[in-house]
DNA sequence: TGTTCTACGTATAGCGTTCTACATTTTCTG
DNA sequence: CAGAAAATGTAGAACGCTATACGTAGAACA
């Protein structure tokens, strides 16, 4: 049903007239965009000169035919993470200096529309992709990493695989919580996670959190506090989880979320609820994003610096496109940032 | 100094395996792929039982070539501003079902990386872009306008041009802000505004809602309250400012923010300076996203419907690329959504 | 002075599509 | 049933670039 307009623009120009203008061939001119050996300096110039003149653009299309687009792709499950920001910047800065693009994709964190921006940005020929917590399962995800360089963020490997990835020390993130609240006199501790239909759970990073508040709790001997809640992350179901814990016979003193936007939430349920924060109930997050330094928050939160991971990401994913096949799996340190929500318990 | 690795993967099943599995001419491919003139019921089954056993995917970058790559560009400046996501939304909404594809560019805000950003949409030979609130002078918006379909979101136009445009009545929604605080009583009523540097002022949402501050607080026999305060878009010289207005020695009974982002700084310095909200102090923001729902915040808001505003740019870009020439300029009216930040005064 | 390198350029065959021009078959008309 | 018109299919030339294969000149060597 579709009779749409052809999209040629003309008039645009090519390596051809840039090869006219400077009097060289048009092999010598790809040579000079190219970098490739055996060119002389005045050559170069020549060509570089006309280029400049002529006002002339490598058009990518053309390019990814034969050879790279220098386009990278980022895969974000939604637009609401100001985490994702903080990543972002850190990617921008590695690739400042270089001639990469890089172009977003947003899946909605849902599976299908992940897999559709993977597949198209394969087909638009992007030269290597970096994807933040995907959804789909792993051996989809080393089917795609077969086919495009590909570095994961927020996903941890069980072994060695054909993609490189970028975390935080997940569990000791979590422990570190754990371990900040008890400090504080806070025994009774949630943990807030999410609830992902059919993900493949084992590689989450909501899961290595879990597995370090389990330990942790234990290993403080309060064991018999552990309680895990799992909401799907729509505001209404995390409000009305929150609500819940909070209204049971034995409400926790403290929550620790899996990401502050989750946080967030609850800090709002539990003033809806007249609990007085950190009075009646200490919060905690993760990813030490923006929004916990704003008052009205005052959100501990565990800072994994996005920056670094983001950089690490951009520098991996151009080893990898260089030619690197052996999985490389960086992890970063967290650390408390502690402020007002989960301020020590008096006496 | 790069000595990049050759980006094509091999293996890829083309048109030509297509054909050839199907007993058919390449074009005869090419006429069901794009849905052309000349083709019978029995030889689209055959082609596309084809292309389904083969798994054939059409690579955009050979489309861009030649016709189209049903690829869409959105520009957004940053990551953080959570209307984005609203917008975001709405535009997926209006590409479901069609074979469209968006990537995503982040300016950081920068007009040089903007420009960039558009360059290489361009040399990507995507369909279209949409741009929110553009940095960019209007003469180099009008020169990439008549390279690419362009729809430029939150850029109010002062004549007709080669784009369209979509927004919210912003003066409109100005007024509503200073209408409602009139009402709850409120008279000395600020207006903080975004300060960008060198940008093209008379296009801006910012302007229009000055201008609509202006005139209603004129309207209601304020005009010697007006008070206007632009500070750049980081955490940092918001709060000096807002801490600034706030120590003044006639302090704002209430400001009003041009955006919830910076609505949100407000609202933790005036807690940290011990400032009641409503009571000291009325907040509002304009865009109602999510966070103004938040307890914590409980912020009044103008609600412009990203959504919509999306699925309209989404619409009008898909008409231009078909051919449209006429600009269009989609008006959308925006709604108060009143809460607790500006609740009514007592008495 | 030949001969062999090395350095520098060029010609040109693709890459996977689109789309015009044309050939062939089928259907319609009187 | 002839002739025209419509329907269906094919060949093949672009599109702008990359990269291989090759040519040629000058330098180095014997």
């Amino acid at each position: 049903m579709d009779n749409p307009v052809a999209g040629r623009r003309p008039g645009r120009v090519t390596i051809k007239d840039v090869a006219a203008d400077a009097g060289v061939s048009v092999a010598a001119v790809s040579k000079v965009l190219r970098d490739a050996y055996g060119v002389s300096d005045a050559l170069r110039a020549k060509v570089r000169a006309s280029m400049q003149k002529l006002n002339y653009r490598p058009l990518a299309a053309a390019r990814g035919m034969r050879g790279q687009t220098f386009t990278l792709g980022f895969l974000i499950p939604d637009l609401h993470n100001p985490f994702f920001s903080d990543i972002f910047a850190g990617m921008t800065a590695a690739l400042e200096r270089t001639q990469y693009q890089m172009l977003l994709g947003v899946s909605d964190s849902a599976e299908p529309h992940e897999k559709a921006l993977m597949e198209s940005m394969i087909d638009r020929q992007m030269d290597g992709v970096m994807v933040i917590g995907p959804r789909m399962p792993i051996d989809e995800i080393r089917d795609f990493a077969a086919r495009i360089p590909t570095v994961l963020i927020a996903h941890h490997p069980r072994e060695d695989e054909n993609f490189d990835t970028v975390n935080n020390n997940d569990r000791h993130g979590a422990e570190l919580v754990v371990q900040h609240l008890v400090a504080g006199g806070y025994r009774n501790i949630a943990y807030l996670s999410q609830d992902i239909h059919g993900a493949n759970l084992e590689t989450m990073v909501t899961t290595e959190r879990e597995i370090g508040y389990r330990a942790a709790m234990r290993d403080a001997g309060l064991g018999k506090y552990i309680r895990v809640v799992k909401a799907m992350q729509t505001s209404r179901e995390t409000q009305a989880e929150a609500r819940q814990l909070l209204q049971a016979r034995t409400p926790p003193e403290a929550i620790f979320c899996w990401t502050d936007f989750i946080a967030l939430e609850v800090l709002s349920v539990a003033r809806e609820l007249g609990l007085s924060v950190p009075g009646d109930l200490a919060v905690v997050g993760y990813d030490n994003t923006s929004y916990c330094d704003l008052a009205q928050n005052s959100l501990t939160s565990i800072d994994q610096s996005g920056q670094v991971l983001g950089l690490q990401a951009a520098r991996l994913l151009i080893e990898r496109i260089r030619g690197r096949t052996e999985p490389e799996n960086f992890v970063m340190t967290p650390r408390v940032v502690a402020r007002n929500s989960s301020r020590a318990k008096a006496g």
